[in-house]
DNA sequence: AACTTATTACGAAATATCTCGTAGATAACT
DNA sequence: AGTTATCTACGAGATATTTCGTAATAAGTT
């Protein structure tokens, strides 16, 4: 991944793919609800992110308006993939039943999952 | 996770869960393969590790024996765990169909997923 | 227009992590 | 014992990230 994001800026990516084009009010307010940061601290990682092209933004009368401009699908995939290959030696079955293990899904997302997997296989490696 | 292990940090400790109790020396070999780095650095961050209780070490000779203090499925866990909550806003199905979908692994690993999700419906949630 | 409020831009301190150089200690080898 | 090689301890520079204070700007209010 070029530009990969840091621990802080994942977060506000995260708001902003869920929610669409924020500003760093709003984005603060999310924040701040979990973790006690000042204000100029968010709005100084999203201009970063500008900077850094993380994000797209445009004016909106005196505030701007911040766009994601990378993707979600793209990011995720990038981190999944790196997690895998350093802490799980590359395995993603290792990877995938360590984390079904663990969160105890419910049957239906189980349902899912097995739908997807036979669907996996008809493209599949050997 | 109380000892999170930073990136250098998780790979010293992916080297020893992989190899059992290693000197400075060998997992520097290791890391230098890949990187290049100094002897130094890595001596460094296993001390570092050391003094955070990820690490215990015992003299042998001249040199120290490292072994790893926090168990790899835990740690395992607490990455996934943490990364299903922020990337995948929490959602363990989301993150491994999206695992799943770019690593295409064989057959046989699905099919053993297949099994352990089999299993798993015993136990599950609702 | 004066006043208040909210926003941005900027810089710089605080923290975390990674990097390596140097010095001293220990072992191994003539 | 003297020399060489290897290891540890320590400190400190380099980089990356997070944090916030201050000042300037723009908008809204009386």
């Amino acid at each position: 991944m070029k530009n990969k994001p840091t621990e802080s800026e994942l977060e506000v990516l995260t708001l902003i793919w869920k929610n669409g084009p924020m500003t760093v009010r709003e984005v603060h307010d999310e924040i701040a609800r979990e973790r006690n940061v000042g204000y100029t601290t968010t709005l100084k990682i999203m201009q970063i992110m500008f900077d850094k092209d993380l994000l797209s933004r445009k004016k909106q009368g005196k505030t701007h308006l911040y766009t994601h401009k990378i993707d979600k699908a793209t990011t995720q995939n990038g981190l999944v993939a790196k997690m895998i290959n350093t802490v799980f030696l590359g395995s993603t079955k290792d990877m995938v039943m360590q984390a079904l293990g663990n969160s105890k899904p419910s049957k239906q997302e189980l349902d899912e999952i097995r739908q997807y997997l036979d669907q996996l296989n008809d493209t599949g490696n050997d």
